[in-house]
DNA sequence: CAGAGCACCTGTGGGC
DNA sequence: TGCCCACAGGTGCTCT
């Protein structure tokens, strides 16, 4: 479900009440939920611990504690939010919570489960498996196009690749190849230094204009309940077979790339190289 | 190495 | 209306 821009919305909501909070417990109700530690050696790790800041790294919602921090990944259709206990929402698909000193909860609401919720001592293990942020420093049109020029494999899969960059998923990796008129199965390599440029700037215009609208909502995914993104009515062509493209007119297709459901304009993006 | 297929789960929407 | 199948914003694994 929620894709770099959406998880930073998740991430700017939190930021607002959890930093300062201790934390007392955690209350298991998906087992599979925690993948790296058993669940009450988990609960004797965190309690009594502060919350000293909320982050981001690409997908993973990384809460850092006093000693050591927690990750979250919300994957398909995960949620995190926070309530205040006497609030009892539909706890329905609920797969795990935290409890705050102040009566603060922090929950996962997962449909699907796939969720997971991680500890760590220090991001050592994330940088080892993540590549660089779009929106970073690190992230520059040179680095994109020598990164590309080495490689044979479909820009498709290269984009959704979370080791070659950190954060896109389906839908703003076909935004982004639409911006940049780039076939989602062109090979790396057969990228022009022009069309790197472009899809250098069409990755980080798309994922700063999402963030300011809150990211994408479909079906499921809200930064917090009730809440959804209102990005759905700026997409190009995501979801949007059949329409007509914004640039060319012609109509969108949907196809299937790297086991994906890829929208793309057959004018504007032709055939790969 | 690159790509396909499947597993993990539950819900929804389209076709008949 | 109801049933069945395909598909869903992600990732990790196996197999070819």
């Amino acid at each position: 479900m929620p894709e770099l821009p959406e998880v930073e919305t998740v991430v700017q909501k939190l930021r607002l009440v959890l930093p300062g909070n201790t934390l007392s417990d955690f209350h298991l109700v998906w087992p599979k939920v925690l993948s790296n530690i058993e669940s009450n050696q988990f609960s004797s790790s965190i309690a009594g611990q502060l919350i000293r800041s909320v982050e981001r790294r690409g997908k993973y919602i990384i809460i850092r504690l006093t000693r050591g921090l927690i990750a979250v990944h919300l994957r398909m259709t995960g949620r995190l939010y926070a309530v205040r206990q006497p609030i009892d929402l539909d706890h329905r698909h609920v797969t795990g919570w935290f409890q705050c000193e102040n009566g603060i909860r922090l929950v996962l609401q997962d449909m699907r489960k796939f969720g997971r919720i991680s500890f760590h001592q220090d991001l050592q293990w994330l940088e080892e498996k993540l590549g660089p942020e779009p929106l970073g420093e690190q992230f520059t049109a040179q680095w994109l196009s020598a990164r590309l020029s080495c490689s044979g494999r479909q820009m498709k899969a290269l984009l959704l690749d979370q080791g070659f960059i950190a954060g896109l998923g389906n839908i703003y990796t076909d935004e982004s190849l639409w911006h940049a008129r780039i076939h989602p199965k062109t090979a790396g390599k057969d990228v022009t230094l022009q069309k790197a440029e472009r899809l250098h700037d069409g990755i980080r215009r798309i994922l700063r204009q999402a963030i300011d609208s809150g990211g994408t909502t479909f079906l499921n995914y809200e930064s917090e309940p009730g809440v959804s993104g209102s990005y759905r009515n700026r997409l190009q062509v995501f979801n949007r077979s059949g329409k007509s493209c914004p640039r060319c007119g012609t109509g969108i297709i949907k196809t299937r790339v790297s086991n994906r459901g890829t929208y793309l304009c057959p004018s504007c993006q032709g055939e790969p190289v």
